[in-house]
DNA sequence: GCCAACGTTGGC
DNA sequence: GCCAACGTTGGC
């Protein structure tokens, strides 16, 4: 029997909702509207819990990288964007009574120092991250508690890690 | 803007 | 159920 999952990554255009973003928004929460993958859904809806810890990635921008920490806020409801037909979100194939597509809250917790995608790659302790691989296109997933420590370890003090409730 | 890699779609 | 074509992601 596996542990739950309990540590996550995910990624969002700082042109969109930059950590900045979130940190200004009520309650520094955002609903994380978008997802269109369904691996990256799945992850969301059936293993992601309040309280779970999250890298804040920045993607496709200039300086891809984790940019803060955050926290799972809730659990799962439809996200409505993909009824929205002014949305880019927009999903006609998805129906009302059954939504395709589900967002959580994010609470952003701290803004980080930029860690950069090339940094993370030096690292040979998280050469096995999923972000790492190659090809990987996934805007939810999983990070390993080894991962999460190691970095954590290079962008928080020891006692504001403890202070955030999401140590280890 | 390019392009590699991937997920989805839809014809058969 | 296969698989080619297409659209998307996302780093560079």
């Amino acid at each position: 029997m596996t542990s739950p999952a309990r540590f996550w990554l995910m990624k969002s255009e700082p042109d969109e909702c930059s950590i900045d973003d979130a940190l200004a928004s009520p309650q520094a929460t955002v609903a994380w509207t978008g997802v269109r993958n369904y691996q990256a859904r799945n992850f969301m809806r059936d293993q992601m819990r309040p309280g779970d810890g999250v890298l804040f990635y920045h993607s496709s921008c200039a300086e891809p990288g984790i940019a803060g920490i955050a926290r799972v806020a809730s659990g799962t409801r439809a996200d409505p964007t993909q009824f929205d037909p002014a949305s880019p979100y927009h999903d006609p194939r998805s129906p009302e009574d059954s939504p395709r597509w589900l967002l959580l809250d994010v609470q952003a917790l701290r803004k980080t120092r930029l860690m950069p995608l090339a940094e993370l790659r030096q690292h040979p302790e998280l050469a096995g991250m999923r972000l790492l691989q190659r090809g990987n296109r996934l805007s939810v997933m999983e990070v390993q508690p080894p991962e999460w420590q190691f970095i954590l370890a290079r962008l928080l003090g020891p006692e504001d890690a403890l202070a955030l409730g999401i140590g280890p």
